[in-house]
DNA sequence: AATTGCATAATGTTCGCCATAAATGCAATC
DNA sequence: GATTGCATTTATGGCGAACATTATGCAATT
């Protein structure tokens, strides 16, 4: 009863806030807007991301020490010689913060079956060392998710998403619901800055960045790309279940082989949909993107005679919507 | 500073969930399972509802004492003579928790406009009356419905997604994706259960339910029809997004004026693809869905006009992904 | 005139205790 | 033999104090 996973919220260096900033202005840095020797005011990045100074000084301090930035006394920081450089290589090693970490080990334990149906608060907290307020926090955004739910009287149970074979498959339906119907909204609109941002990282892309990108880059940027086209739609509904299918898809994603072969096929495919779009030939890009997304469909199943063999919990009862006898539904909090 | 508006948590005469337990059970007698005289062990109860026996008793105690049950000592409980007609007459008065009624009071200041767009926790504290964790609460629900946001530094962003004129609108052109192609997921199944508790709820309403109903009442019923043929596809995502969006819908829906007709026509159309369905004529119950949903959109259109008047905060950008330079995610909790 | 650097004030967050609710075991009773 | 009624044990929620972080005003400096 005494195992030591304690991931034990590592003392992060600086707060979390700096951290987050001094990686943001590293990014535009390394974007290689602010050549060197700008001068940074406080201020001005303050505003632009809606905080105080404050936390913008500590990231500004932060990137002093790693040399992205120069601090001169009572004048101010300014753009260092070899900042670009610099802020490029920091770009790569975005630690995920601790907490994260452990929702994320907790989803693998679900995904593998190693965590029961149904759980106590109090083992969870012994299983992964965090503390009450970090469980409720790693809790509730697992609820939103839908991967589980508090159930009526003490305790947590699982949903079976995680578990059922065909989820992936499904977020996938879902989506062939979604996205191309979002291409034909009314007002749609996607703005040329937008259009152009994702144009220049799909070129990238095929311009061997399939084969540098770590499989998780090229994830992120998929999403990037779906979710910037759905949310030129102006219709924030379509946006939000995109973006929360997503979240949940990045969990079952693993079990699928990546095979970087397919995303040439793939960058083309987002390349021609954006043509189709800046000419505003709305009905074809849907079509397109139907045909982009039906092929994923195609080829999970085609290769779901593999992934069955895998254990895990069987497929029991989902139950759909009890419609009468609704099955309590959880407390306030 | 010393305002008396404070909702502070009423002490509740029964604990939270004996009320809820109390209700359910109250439910299923008023609807005519288990007559009059039958005996009610507390555990097979407590495994109906997934509690232990503890707070069945309480609930059993409670409906003893408001003549829904009888309790005989050292036998238990057994449903009284008038034990169905009482637990109608109870069905009606469901009142909903103080927490709730804080919710829908801030959803209301909001689409009245009378709350800013950013507010600090404090400032809400006071004019709602909650205690800290209280507010937590409401937030992380409000975030979790997407109405809200947590600010980088302190504070809260409201969305405009709730002072939008065409929101609503908006929410059926999400359903209008979704609910059609649910019916067509492989493997849809609606249990034959579920479709006469649909039907018979249809009927009833066709039958004199409409006149006599509250509005709130058949908001319900009518999001009831929907997740049940929406969650019998097995698609546990596609039921998800559809729940989410109808919790939202809600909030819109007291713009729209209520015209009782309309529900005749309604609930004839619920009952035709009840048909279809049970016919496993799915794709022409798709287009009959499409054809229901659309209605509505339709109609909303037609009266925006009318709407448009009402004040409220001006459209201000809704922010669509702005891909690169993201908007500072807000921190851990 | 704008901006830095620091001090002060305002705002949230974490932690541990205690109150409360739920689960469970057991003897008495039907 | 199953079920009630109650006592005991266990689990969770709420609250406030101490702590950390962010916002803001102001004088000094460029």
């Amino acid at each position: 009863m005494e195992r030591e996973l304690t991931t034990r919220a590592a003392p992060h260096a600086p707060a979390g806030m700096a951290a987050e900033l001094a990686a943001a202005i590293a990014g535009e840095i390394g974007a290689g807007l602010m050549p060197p020797g700008t001068h940074l005011p406080a201020q001005l990045l303050a505003d632009r991301f809606g905080v105080s100074r404050f936390p913008v000084n500590q990231a500004l301090r932060l990137l002093a020490e790693q040399g992205v930035v120069r601090a001169e006394p009572r004048r101010g920081f300014f753009v260092a010689e070899k900042g670009r450089r610099t802020a490029e290589a920091l770009a790569g090693q975005g630690g995920r913060d601790p907490l994260s970490r452990i929702y994320f080990a907790m989803a693998e334990d679900r995904v593998a079956g190693r965590l029961p149906d149904s759980v106590s608060e109090a083992a969870l907290r012994e299983r992964y060392g965090v503390s009450k307020g970090q469980l409720a926090q790693l809790l509730d955004r697992i609820a939103a998710e839908g991967w589980a739910e508090r159930r009526p009287g003490y305790g947590w149970r699982f949903s079976s998403v995680l578990t059922t074979p065909d989820a992936l498959e499904q977020t996938y339906r879902l989506r062939l619901a979604i996205e191309p119907a979002a291409l034909l909204e009314p007002g749609y609109r996607l703005s040329p800055e937008i259009a152009a941002q994702c144009r220049a990282v799909e070129e990238h892309m095929l311009a061997g960045g399939i084969e540098t990108a770590s499989a998780d880059a090229l994830y992120e940027r998929g999403v990037r790309y779906h979710e910037a086209i759905v949310g030129a739609s102006g219709n924030p509904f379509m946006l939000d279940t995109l973006r929360r299918v997503n979240r949940i898809r990045r969990l079952l994603v693993y079990r699928s082989l990546t095979d970087r072969q397919r995303f040439y096929r793939q960058a083309r495919e987002h390349l021609a949909i954006l043509d189709l779009l800046e000419a505003g030939r709305n009905a074809e890009a849907a079509e397109a993107l139907r045909a982009h997304l039906g092929a994923v469909v195609t080829s999970l199943r085609s290769m779901r005679g593999l992934l069955e063999a895998s254990g895990g919990s069987p497929p029991i009862g989902r139950g759909a919507t009890p419609l009468g006898s609704r099955s309590l539904q959880s407390r306030s909090r």
